[in-house]
DNA sequence: GCTGCACTGATTGTCAACAATCTGGAGCAA
DNA sequence: TTGCTCCAGATTGTTGACAATCAGTGCAGC
């Protein structure tokens, strides 16, 4: 759990309604494809149809709903064609931000890195076979890895947009296979990479990593709902 | 021009405020860093406040525009650490655009890449010298790339956001030097790589030619204002 | 029985007024 | 002069009412 606190006495309603909004979406409080109705919410949060109206613009952008006009908005529908859309937008970008924080990170975010690792990996150990926290520790480390590109659009673009789909998608599947023991290792790999400052590897090792993930993920679905 | 025709009586009024602010920011109508009041561009555009508020949301979804609550938005400012970023992400991005169109695009589509080639060719080689569409031709083949992609994630991200503060950019420089035929050249082998289907070489092909494009653009701002 | 049309209810889009917040300067004290 | 407080104007944030649009229903006509 790394959001935003939501002291209540900060920002503006707008952007408390979104961050409700985006947690509800992601916890799959509503559900794909459920229809957002402005009055309801409103009422539900307390507040009037101007702000949270702004708040949907915003997700709009942020491609957690889809807005068609006087017809309303909608929760995202995370099929299989778009997750395969965004598993290939997430190697090329994150892949990019191994390279750069090869070259970028600091000995003592490097550091950070590994001590991620050895915490998650006690994680494994302890919990052998009931891991919930996986996809967590997993995006803890690849969040640390895109801050370590010093690229704020990449940071953006993953932090504010990507990784809030995956997590959509993950609480969804949280049941299915895991696979964290490998993921473990490569992971130590791709943090090797960086602290060996070879960027070419590092983005090599990354995007193998997310396409094997996908290729997971995607036979998982096949024989899955 | 492939702009969205904006037939005023279509859309809502939200979304028609959008495109124009995009349009003015775009070409400098409003200068980076300039602030954007609702009251002046409401009245401006002869409509009210809360649609104008919905479409800056949406803007600065675009990263068009950067808010601050209880301070109002101003026009980006693209500095040369930003515009760094952006063709950081723009290399990522077009180099797995690059990679997927060389296996799904059509015959048709592959054809129609080397009319546009050759279309640029003639108008380079008519107006040698002052080229003032080089930009659009140039955006119009990364765009047909983009599509060829068939990730609609990936088409979204990179014609919707980047290719706008790209625009912008170039709005701004377009009277500094411009290297359109090394740049067609390069657009030549990468749609060749397309042609032969051999993702991998069109990937780093477009990758280096926008690493290129970005160490010259580099090279003149250090000379310019 | 089926098609097409008007009506109705609900939902979204828009507006203008009101409240909260920030910015800049006048006035005063050290 | 410098620094502070406080006020006033302007700007943003929020609200509730009003207008426009859409989806579903029932009826008339064929």
């Amino acid at each position: 759990m790394s959001a935003q606190l939501d002291l209540d006495e900060e920002r503006t309603l707008s952007d408390k309604a979104s961050s409700r909004l985006t947690q509800a979406i992601v916890t799959g409080e509503l559900a794909q494809g459920q229809k957002l109705s402005e009055a309801d919410l409103a009422t539900r949060f307390g507040i009037s149809r101007g702000p949270l109206r702004e708040a949907i613009r915003q997700l709009e952008g942020m491609r957690l709903v889809t807005r068609v006009p006087h017809a309303g908005a909608r929760v995202v529908m995370l099929d299989k064609s778009m997750l395969a859309d965004l598993y290939r937008v997430r190697e090329a970008l994150e892949g990019m931000a191994c390279r750069m924080a090869a070259q970028a990170m600091s000995q003592t975010e490097i550091d950070t890195l590994f001590i991620l690792l050895n915490r998650h990996e006690e994680e494994i150990n302890a919990a052998d076979g009931l891991i919930y926290f996986q996809s967590e520790g997993d995006f803890d480390f690849h969040f640390q890895i895109a801050l370590g590109s010093r690229n704020q659009m990449l940071i953006d673009l993953l932090a504010g947009e990507l990784y809030q789909l995956l997590r959509m998608c993950r609480y969804r599947t949280s049941h299915l296979a895991k696979r964290t023991r490998p993921a473990l290792q490569q992971h130590r790999q791709i943090a090797e990479a960086i602290a060996e400052r070879d960027g070419d590897l590092a983005e090599l090792l990354m995007r193998r990593h997310i396409s094997g993930a996908w290729k997971s993920i995607s036979q998982i679905m096949e024989t899955n709902p």
